[in-house]
DNA sequence: CTTGGAAAGTCAACAAGGCTGCCCTAAAAT
DNA sequence: ATTTTAGGGCAGCCTTGTTGACTTTCCAAG
């Protein structure tokens, strides 16, 4: 047995390349489940993926600045942009200037903006909770401490930021 | 409290909207530390993600037809064709006409492509395999479990069909 | 056998959303 | 006051998703 995983015995088995593989398939896999809900809304509105992004986090975070918007993000400034620009034309989203330092600008989600955040939302927070329910609470701790685990470092951080919001 | 997840008693805390979003934004962090050792490696050979799904799924099953992976992959023609064109003309892929049926094409990686795979396939274990033992063998299985309840219904029938090989 | 439809794969052209690089304005520092 | 720094906008490129038209091959019905 040349497999590196087995070498600790049995309580490693879940080290093996092969148990490894298997988890990398199942985040690829699940992750086409996860997105496929809000995607079909999107596609009703002309929007994207990426819409639906900076949507969630100027709901999260309400009056959040474009650059920390586009650090949680991690993409560049004019990915973003473009984003911004037609969710702030098309109403869903203001952009008010900032009072101390007016080089900033805060977003904030109008009331159509919140009418599709929760559509989308809700969505998505269906199948979660189909998943939740059908693992059990156990299971749930569990996928949390392996996600949180498979972070970078800078996500992890933002990540845990969001967490002590009311 | 109107809050629907709470109504049947603290065993189904984990169905709150606030624990589902926290899963939601998770999952979403977590994607990108997990695409984020391969994207580096893709980047230095000139390849992006398609090329890598492509990759890993022939390495998987050695002499799948383009149509198989195409379900897989959950793309259209055109999105794979393209880059599995360029893989073969780099040397990375071979596509062999089938015997019995000679409209089909199937595909294996040469020794070329066998040598990027495990690249790749390294980078993605390494990280994986940080996570899962930080987060212990319990949190591993909650983890998987909770993934391919998130799965869609055909994802998820390839996903079980993967796991039967060696 | 031959013909007509279905299936596998290729290719052309378009759209979304990543990226870098350049520029303007506002604030801060010298 | 003038230079430096930070926030944000815009132009243009590339990858990778899409649809639709076209070839080749297979198979089945006349």
């Amino acid at each position: 047995m040349a497999d590196s995983g087995t070498q600790g015995g049995e309580t490693l088995l879940f080290l093996t390349d092969e148990q490894l593989r298997r988890g990398i398939e199942a985040m690829f896999f699940a992750y086409r489940g996860f997105t496929a809900d809000p995607d079909r809304i999107l596609e009703k509105h002309g929007y994207g993926r990426a819409h639906h992004r900076a949507i969630h986090f100027i709901n999260r975070e309400p009056g959040l600045t474009v650059t920390t918007l586009l650090s949680v993000l991690g993409v560049t400034k004019q990915s973003l942009n473009r984003v911004l620009r037609t969710l702030i034309e098309d109403g869903l989203v203001e952009s008010r200037i900032g009072r101390r330092d007016r080089r900033a600008r805060h977003l904030y989600l109008t009331e159509a903006g919140q009418v599709l955040e929760r559509e989308l939302s809700e969505a998505q927070r269906n199948r979660m909770r189909g998943a939740y329910r059908a693992a059990g609470p156990q299971a749930v701790a569990g996928f949390r401490m392996v996600l949180e685990q498979m972070m970078d470092p800078d996500m992890r951080r933002h990540y845990q930021m969001l967490k002590d919001q009311p």
